[in-house]
Order: structure tokens, then C-alpha cells, then sequence
DNA sequence: CATGAATGAGTATTCATTCAT
DNA sequence: AATGAATGAATACTCATTCAT
């Protein structure tokens, strides 16, 4: 009686299983080195069976969308800043948040760029990327304009042009591969000054 | 007397149409899409010609790696601002060389990104492309370092720190497909302000 | 019951249809004339089929070889003289032996030269063929030794110099493709002269 | 005034030139492996000139076959026995020569061996080659008879099975790849210890 | 004579996808 | 659900040959 439940639970496994595979596979070799093949043999499962869960290419590609969205909608929630905190240390739980994922997940947001990249040429992809990239200026504009608006970040700051600086801060030291937590640290520290208002102390509010 | 400059001239011609059709593949259909005989049918030759110029694929990408890197180099040169600018003026100029190149050549940076991504999977591109992306941080440093020496900048500015600010405000940009112009102005405007010292006001090198 | 020998069954008999059409191929036109394509059409299966079954060219090749000594095994241990057989007799047996495959089976001696010539060339031929080769010599040469020891050989007779005899009249007769069976006989006849002892008549075994 | 007969022999010297890397990449590599282009490099000249001296590959492959013919005749004639020898001096000076060959100038009789075969599947080449096989199997044969005329050979011997028998252990040493001079000569004394006629000691015309 | 460039027809191999079981 | 076998359509690359200069 409770077989059907656990073969949908089998399937979902198996997708589970392919998505993840693929995912380090796109970390390998980049979505040009993708072959179904090689999904399929690190599963442990033959090609045919691989088809029988995922029909085509694209839907395979698509359910790596998918599950990407569905891994940064569940870390962006469990990390989400509780309401008690106040804008910059709400700004300072988005950095910390990042850069611990690109220690501790690397392939994560390695995946996200290449998914990035292709959704340029992907409709299906772009269609679930975008709105993640998206959501997440959003989130950091509302922080910003919640800190101007409250007086903790400088009352004359844009914030859409300070989401992307910090933005642009996260996507560059990734770009750059700068691992060092020194210098990252300094970094950010360096965007705080810019943003807070003038007469607070640096790191105030760490 | 000509007539070998002429014979290496048609050559190199070749080569060049070669490389400029496989980057405008490339940004259209990303490297995953890159045939070679469709880079062929562009140039108007046969892929047994094509492959006459350029043996294999993988010395195609490395041709199109330096034709990237000398455009950028010509690019970098013929923009570069005067000695007799001040820092703040430098910083624009930079700036202004980006956007434009976005403007009038979106083509380069697009490919550039495609490159700077494969270079994660391919050491023969790396070597080609990471010189420049560090040739890139390097002079935007200088600026900085340079405006932090004569306080026109905020004499306890972090130059790398500050550098990878720009370089992110670039690349987000990008990243956003943020074309407008305004939101540009006021993105940039933002960065400086966080930049210059103090008494200083905004946009006084316009 | 019989389902996973079935299958096996069918792999391997597409290999060995795959042999097989790859063998007629070469003894029609040599190995610079063999197409995988070729072979796929004779066997009636697509390329990528063919593919499936065996990788590569050079597998191909080698499967080839495989099949070369598993025949000639076979065919060698069908046709094993009998232990009551006096060396004369036996020595006779491989003739006749020789001159019936070359009749019955011509294709087996003619891949078989392709196939020693490749092994020149290419190693893993050599790996697979050079042993059968050795195989072919060495019982020769036990019969002549036999035929030494007991008498019925001249007694000063060395025998591997009878064996390069031996071989050497059936791959004569073969470069020079004699197949009138009076002149194999003659020559075979002289042949049998010059090695039994004085006294005995000839063809006193047939 | 003297011009034609220079650019004639120029033409002529090219022609040798390219026979003569032919047949080096054919020892080397056998007939599939062999490449205009290659052979072109060889002679340090381009595709273009080759196939100006030697407009097809088909024509190149007789021209070897040409090239070879006029070899063996050079070689053939030049060690002709004296009219003075003796027939088992004939015939010794007929082995010597042979097995001279194989050790000064290995590459003939390999270039042979695969013209040869090539031959069977080439009506060009076939015609060619196959009256300098015959050419050889005369000239041995002629010798035998003499022999047994002058009854210096056994009386009752067939002189084209006492041929196949010398030619197939010239042949059968070469397929064995041996190269140990006391093994030949011990074959060789073998073989005419069964062609003399009976009363004559061994190796009396040494 | 010589050559750089070009090309048509191949040539082995790959890959996503399908199908019978 | 799963799999071994099969396949059409590519895919990069090769090779003998040609042609303009």
C-alpha cells in the first residue's frame, strides 16, 4: 500500500541523483563537457533508465535549474536575518553568508555562473535563473533602503547603485578567485565605510 | 617586392575573419554551441581551408583567446588616459572606456566572459586570458594608489579593496544588463563619492 | 533460464559477424582498403552500432587477430594428427592440412599474411600473431625432431633448418598461387625425399 | 644550350627522390600508412610539386613498383654468376646475394614483400611486380636443370619443386625475421645436401 | 618548376535519443 | 523501472587533388 509513495520517493531520488551529478559534472568540465553519458555512469544507472527519468537533454538541464533554485531559495531562507537585527548587520549576514557558501559550497555558485552565462542563449534557463538573480538584488536593495531609510546607512545613498556595488563586490572576488579572508575582509569592511552614514565607526556593528 | 607581405597579409586576413566569426558564434550559441564548420560557412570557406589555417579546435579557441587579448591590448592603448590627468579623471576615463566598449562592442565583453569562464576548464585559454584580467586589476590599482598619494582619494583607502569595488561595479553591471545610461551615471557617481576625501565634491573632475 | 546466454549470445555473435565481415574485407582489398562503414553495411548494422560493439578502429583490429588465432586454434587442435601416427605420417598430415585449408579456406591464409605483415607495424597485432606464428614452427619442428629420434627422418638432419623448409615450401606455393594439386604433390614429394632416411621409398606413408 | 638535359635530370632526380621516401614510409608504415604529403615533407618539397612530377597516388605506387624492378634488374645483373661458376656455385652465389640483401638492404626486400601482396588487390602494381616474382623463380629454376644435366644435382630432382623449395626458404627465413648467420647456413646446407647428387660431400663447391 | 591556398569526398568517432524486452 | 542494443545526425579532422600565381 505505501509502495506507490515510495517509488515517487525513488524517482525523486533518482533525480536528486542525476541533478547532482550533473551539477559537478557542469563544475568539471563546463556545460560544453556535459554528456548524458557520464551523468548516467556516475549515477550507477544505464542511459536508458537516465531518459526514462528525464526525457531530453534540455529537461535535464532545465532540472538543474531548477534544483539550483530550489538549494538557493532553501539556504536563502534558513540564513534569512531575523527582523531584529538592523540593516548593517543585516548587509554584514548577506556578505558572511556568500562567502561562506563559496568556502563551504563552492560548486554552488561555480554551477550558478555557468547557469548565468548559458541563460543568455537558454530561454527555459534563463526563465528560472533570472528571476533568482533577481530576487536576489531585491533582497539586498530592500536592506539598503531600509538602512537609509533608518538612518544607519548615509541618507543620500541610491540604493539600487549600492546593490550593485555590493553586488559587484561579491562577483568580483569570485571572478578574481580571492580566497584570502583578509583581504576579503578589508574589502567589505571598505564597502561599509562607503555606505554607513558618516559619523559611525567602522565595523560598529559587527 | 610586395608581394610576400601580400601572401602573409591574405593569410592573416584569413586567420582574422576566422577568429572574428568564431566570436560572434560564440556569443551567440556560447562555446557549447562553437562548431567548426559553421565557423566555416560564415567565412565563406571550406572546412578543410578552415582547418588548412588552424589545425585543430583547440588551437582555434587559443587563436580567438589572442585575438581577444590583442584587441584588448589596442583597445587599452589607444584609450589611455593622459599623464597630465589627475586620478579622479583617470578613474572616469576607465569608466567611460567600459561603457562605451559595451556601448559600441558588446560583442568583446561578452566574449570575454566566455573566456574568463573556460579558462576554469582549460589552462591553454588561461594562460592567454588570466594575464589580462590581472593586467586589468594592476592599472585600475594604480589609479587608486595613485589618488590615495595625492589625496585627491581617501588618503586610508585600501587600493585593492577599492579596485575590486570598480571592477565589480563593471561586471555587475553586466551581470544586470543594465544598459541605461542614468542608472550607470548614478551607480558610478555612487562609487566615487565613497572614494574621493571628504570635503571634496561629486563629480568636481567631470 | 537461457536469457542472459541468449544475450551473450547475440553480443557475441555481432562480434563475430563483425569479424567475419571485416576479414573478407581485408582479404579483398587489404587493410588500407578496410572501412569501418564497409564492415557496418556487410553486417547490416549502422556504424554507431558497429561502434557500440567495438570502440575502436584499432579494436577492430584487434578483434580480428583474436578471431585469426581462435580459428586456427580450433582448426589446429580439430586436425591434431594422432599420437599412433608415425612422424612421416604426421608431417604429411600437415601439409595436407595446409593445402586443404588453402583450398577450402583461402581467406583464412590470406588475412593471415595481411596480418603478419601488420604485425611489422602495429604491436598489438604482433602481441596476438607472432605467437601463432611461433605456435606453427614449434610443432613442426617437435615432428621432425620425432622423425630424427626414431629413425624414419635422416638422422643428420637439423631440425629447424627442415622446418624453415617445411614452412617454407607452403608459403612458396602460396606467393606463388599454386594450386594445381600434381605440382603441390611433386613438390611436396621432393621435399619428403630429402628428409627421410636413404633406404625408404617414397611415399612408403601415404 | 645544355638546360633541357639538366632540367630532364633534375625532373629524373626528383622522381628518385620521392620513389625513395616512398619506400621508406612504406617499411615504416606500410601501405595504409602512406601520405603524399608525407612523402612530399621528406623529399622537402610541397604536395603541389609532388603531384606536378607524379600527378596521382596511383601513379606514385607504380612509380615505386618501377623503381623497385629497376633495383632488383641493377642488382640481379650486376651479381650475375659467371658463365664459368658451376650450378651449385650458381645457386650458393644465388643465396649469398639474397641474404646480402636482407642485411645491407633490408628495405627492398620489405618494400617487396609489400608490393607483393599489394599486388593482389592492384592490377597496376600486379603487373609490374608479378614478372619480376617469375623472373626470380626462372632464373632459379634454370639453375636447378643445369644442375641435374650436368649431373652435379640429383638426377630424379623436379626443378620447379627444387625452386619453390629454395625460393620458400628464402622467404620462410625472412618471415621468421632470422638473421643468425650459422641458423641460414645451416638451412642452406640442409637444402643442398638434398639437392646434390649423392656421392658429392657438403658444401665441396664453398 | 614551384608553392600557398583551397576543396570534395571521405573517415573514425560521438552523442542524444529510441526501442524491444 | 530498468537495460542492452541500436541509430540518425552530427563532429572534428584527413587526404588526394586542383588551381592561381
Amino acid at each position: 500500500m505505501t509502495e506507490p509513495p515510495q517509488k515517487y520517493q525513488a524517482t525523486d531520488d533518482r533525480k536528486r541523483a542525476i541533478a547532482a551529478a550533473a551539477r559537478s559534472l557542469i563544475v568539471e568540465k563546463g556545460f560544453e563537457g556535459l554528456r548524458t553519458r557520464e551523468i548516467a555512469d556516475r549515477v550507477g544507472i544505464n542511459i536508458a533508465t537516465l531518459h526514462y527519468h528525464i526525457p531530453t537533454k534540455d529537461a535535464l538541464v532545465e532540472l538543474v535549474a531548477q534544483s539550483m533554485k530550489e538549494d538557493f531559495m532553501a539556504q536563502r531562507l534558513q540564513h534569512q536575518p531575523g527582523e531584529d537585527l538592523s540593516p548593517s548587520q543585516r548587509l554584514r549576514f548577506e556578505f558572511d553568508g556568500h562567502f561562506r557558501t563559496r568556502r563551504e559550497n563552492p560548486e554552488l555558485l561555480l554551477v550558478m555562473e555557468e547557469m548565468s552565462r548559458r541563460a543568455r542563449h537558454d530561454d527555459t534557463v534563463a526563465r528560472v535563473i533570472l528571476p533568482m538573480r533577481d530576487f536576489w538584488f531585491e533582497r539586498i536593495r530592500a536592506v539598503v533602503a531600509a538602512g537609509c531609510a533608518d538612518g544607519s546607512f548615509r541618507s543620500d545613498l541610491d540604493p539600487p547603485s549600492a546593490t550593485l556595488m555590493i553586488i559587484g563586490l561579491m562577483i568580483a572576488t569570485s571572478a578574481y578567485r580571492i580566497e584570502d579572508r583578509e583581504v576579503i575582509d578589508r574589502a567589505v569592511d571598505e564597502l561599509f565605510r562607503s555606505i554607513l552614514s558618516a559619523p559611525q565607526e567602522r565595523r560598529a556593528d559587527a
